[in-house]
DNA sequence: CCGGCCATGAAATTGAAATTTCAGGGCCGG
DNA sequence: CCGGCCCTGAAATTTCAATTTCATGGCCGG
């Protein structure tokens, strides 16, 4: 028995902190996984033991006695904090961390590199044929309803908002328990349903969609690249992403697309005669007036 | 037993491709699980089948028959195949999609640059001291009040979707011609304001805002870097850039922000033991109520 | 050249996670 | 109301990773 008396409190460091602590009294194939370790490119927790032991070209019990001799009490509970520091963010980051040179910089950044990348995945992957379609639709139709439930409800009123900038007639459906029905059986074959489905759906979208879609009413689907491909009915469908390596999604996408299919639309509209030059001075109200 | 005949040539298709497939034909139990899979906003091969089960409310028997249905031998093929994906970047079908769709209509590759420009003046400019407040303050104020006129609206809607999945007590104010003096009064010392006030803002909100100021209630103030520097009372200001070369202001930034404080927010709270590991299911909730 | 010390990996052992089994129970069609 | 069908989670079983043991061999001081 190796009589290693664990009389540290047990403070949850880093691993790597753990590892740089340690590295100079580590045996050379324990040295070996602890610099595999140190620059390892990808998730790590993602990782078994044995995959770690056999990329670094040791031995499983090289493996083994590296993680109890970091201070842990095996390898499971060392995958683990690297996996809760990823979730969760490190508590040292926010509280110890005058200590550290670099503390959130490169937390705050990494979250600015996830959104970059799911808008830039969701500007990718954009149907241009139905975008273009949808547009022509969004100028001309005589009403434009919007829906959106949960956590979708949001970017339907944020669409409306940009909507109603440049025509008349854009109705943001209730989303509380009340019911569509009255809405719903207003819809004319002149108007266009904008469906915001974002995961997670209700059933209830589904259901105003395909009463639109009865009605001879073309719908336009905004949903996330993830949801299935049993689509409800929908006339044109744009999906953005919404992944993201933190505990929550991201909208960014959708707001850049619902940006996109505003501004196009009010270029269209105004190519087509149906936005008069001082109707565009709505749209240009908040721009301009500092108050 | 398992009838499936395997001459299906087997390529890997992505986890959630699979679930999607399947999704319609899964058993209530399995399907809780799999939709889980598909709101993980995380690392899911960090994760082991038992706390997946656990995670969805489900037990590891369900999560054994999961991956057997979806086509894998086992768990185990099915978690490196998420983890080998992700090594090699973006899934199957981003592939596929980007090599017909013309690569990016130039026209939309300035939106996209635009967007990320706003994102990263945004987080370049955050305070973090002030986000630091605010975040303690989120996390133990005893009810939260948020408010935001016109183009804000959407921001404290999506502001709220988001604090309640990890709290109670968040409250959207009602931004139509409704009276605030009800809510105003109700404003209490433990209390937090949330004011989102992006260009163009009414004489409403600074009024709300000098409302909390007055009665002890700390105001968090959302706003935009072009605002006029005469600002409202408020105890944290936090800017977003949110111009854009098109017709339309960006609010990618807000939104970056709002998921920013969502994120670390819940990280407080578990670190002071008021949301604990298990409460994650909170924000999985949204996952598993659909019947 | 010996003898203590220690690192090492193969192999045995342990132990946790995954799978399978099974009894209970809901649902549906007859 | 019955009977088959299938889903379900608890528990038994199996599987396989992780740990421990142990024989070997290198290194160094005497």
């Amino acid at each position: 028995m190796n009589g290693k008396a664990p009389n540290t409190p047990e403070r949850p460091r880093s691993l790597e902190a753990r590892i740089q602590e340690h590295l100079s009294e580590l045996p050379s194939s324990e040295r070996k996984l602890a610099e595999l370790i140190l620059d390892f490119p990808g998730e790590l927790s993602a990782y078994n033991a044995t995959e770690l032991a056999k990329l670094a070209g040791v031995s499983k019990a090289a493996a083994s006695r590296l993680f109890k001799r970091l201070g842990f009490a095996n390898f499971e509970e060392a995958r683990r904090l690297v996996r809760d520091i990823k979730q969760w963010g490190s508590p040292i980051y926010l509280h110890e961390r005058q200590q550290d040179s670099s503390p959130l910089p490169s937390e705050s950044q990494s979250f600015l590199s996830d959104h970059v990348a799911a808008l830039t995945r969701t500007f990718e992957q954009l149907d241009e044929e139905d975008i273009e379609a949808a547009l022509h639709r969004i100028v001309e139709a005589r009403r434009i309803w919007l829906v959106g439930f949960r956590n979708s409800y949001f970017m339907a009123a944020y669409a409306r908002w940009q909507f109603i900038q440049f025509r008349r007639q854009v109705h943001l459906l209730p989303h509380a328990g009340e019911t569509f029905g009255e809405h719903v059986t207003e819809f004319g074959e002149d108007d266009l349903l904008i469906a915001v489905g974002m995961r997670r759906r209700v059933p209830e979208l589904a259901r105003v969609m395909h009463a639109a879609h009865e009605r001879g009413v073309p719908v336009l689907y905004l949903t996330d690249s993830l949801s299935s491909d049993k689509k409800p009915v929908a006339t044109w469908t744009l999906s953005c992403d919404i992944s993201s390596s933190f505990l929550f999604h991201t909208y960014v996408g959708p707001m850049g697309l619902i940006h996109y299919l505003s501004v196009q639309a009010v270029r269209l509209a105004g190519k087509s005669g149906r936005v008069r030059l001082e109707d565009i001075e709505i749209a240009h109200e908040q721009v301009r007036d500092f108050d």
